[in-house]
DNA sequence: TGTACATCAGTGAACGCGCGTTCACTGATGTAC
DNA sequence: TGTACATCAGTGAACGCGCGTTCACTGATGTAC
């Protein structure tokens, strides 16, 4: 029968999601290394071998937990690129991903520094976690490769790109599939990295003392950091 | 007798010394997370209740490691600036400051995790750190103090600077004691935040299978960060 | 429709581990007269 | 120089905690005939 089966079935992926759900309330209130098997179990009221039949260790939760991360400020910049309309400006709808980007990670700091944060010790990421990663990335580059289809990118200038770096670039474009030049590509991987160091020095406390008005200065900075990427 | 005083005062810093050496060898060797009073003690043939004669908990050694940490990041970048000439171009004089903080987060990635990584939960860093943090920033500051002064800095172009962030920048001016235009400050903060997202996203694997010549990609992407700072 | 069997979620006890911190103590080192 | 006292580093036992994981089990749910 299997709409019984079904029934099964569909309990299962309950729990399997109620367990998900508890880790990740635990997770945002209390970061990563307080998250533990046993106080998820308790606050669903089972016993905590129990959730071995639904996650085969802690680290397979973690696991679940960082993609989910991964996925959520992806969607989050898919959301912001999406608000916005194809003839704005460039520079525009980068900035309004970056900003998405930063809200997110303001509204989960511990998931995000779950995943942007130090590696968790003694976890390393499996493959799983390899595709959910690059969805925010993807973002940034579809902005520029649309940009540079309608001929509104400019080339980064500055000193000449080393060869080793060329390389990376073309076969780094070629895994990802979109015709950019080198230079413009290197620029925009720079940019990533130094958005995602923006967000970590707001988030880790090292503007503390330093920067108040974050919120212009975050927008300001990244409207430069687009514009150095080539967008007008 | 102060000798004699003096003998006890010298053990005790030896012992105090001792315990710190050990406690980073295990900060380097498995990180912040593992890093216990108890095996430290074991380690050093003592017993674990010892060593709270000489630091009062576990967090104050803690406290102990990340201001050594600071100290040794800013003294890589002190010393690279050292090695470079005054009359050498103030873009190389940057990117040699970089490469050299870049160096030492190769060279120490668990120290570096534990500063500019996430925060250690429950941990929260006392006055103590604020100082030997600014370090490493001051030696970048100096740099474009220094063109400026000699007039070789541009200013940075592109949009206006919003007046809070110009307020935040005339602050910080005042307090760390130094004479630059507001969006050139402005560029620096920027600058100093995206650097550590560069050697964060190398140290932590965002770049694992986009950019394998990170050398070069480093060198390339400091000096573009440097001309963007108004340095040429 | 009814019965024998298989699957599988959840239980409860246990193993073995390591942690930070406290406390009453011993015994060596230093101080004052 | 010698003696009585104070300081203080280090000991050893204990408290109380929480963790991940294993394992033999019970009993309900589903399957096959």
């Amino acid at each position: 029968m299997t709409a019984i089966r079904g029934a099964r079935e569909r309990a299962r992926a309950d729990v399997t999601a109620a367990i998900k759900e508890e880790a990740r309330r635990q997770l945002a209130d209390q970061g990563a290394a307080k998250l533990s098997l046993r106080s998820v179990a308790r606050e669903l009221g089972m016993v905590s071998s129990a959730l071995y039949r639904y996650y085969p260790s802690r680290d397979e939760l973690l696991t679940a937990l960082i993609v989910d991360a991964y996925d959520a400020i992806g969607a989050a910049a898919e959301d912001a690129l999406a608000a916005t309309r194809a003839d704005d400006e460039p520079v525009a709808r980068w900035t309004a991903v970056c900003r998405a980007a930063r809200a997110w990670a303001l509204a989960h700091p511990h998931e995000y520094a779950l995943i942007y944060g130090s590696p968790v010790p003694g976890y390393s990421a499996p493959q799983a976690t390899v595709a959910p990663a690059a969805r925010a990335a993807l973002v940034l580059i579809a902005i520029v490769r649309d940009a540079h289809a309608a001929g509104a990118l400019r080339v980064p200038e500055g000193a000449e790109l080393p060869e080793e770096v060329r390389a990376d670039m073309t076969t780094l474009a070629g895994i990802i599939g979109v015709e950019l030049p080198a230079p413009a590509l290197a620029a925009l991987v720079a940019a990533w990295a130094q958005l995602f160091g923006l967000i970590s020095f707001e988030l880790f406390g090292q503007f503390e003392g330093g920067v108040e008005a974050r919120d212009e200065f975050f927008a300001y900075t990244a409207a430069t950091l687009g514009r150095h990427v080539g967008l007008g």
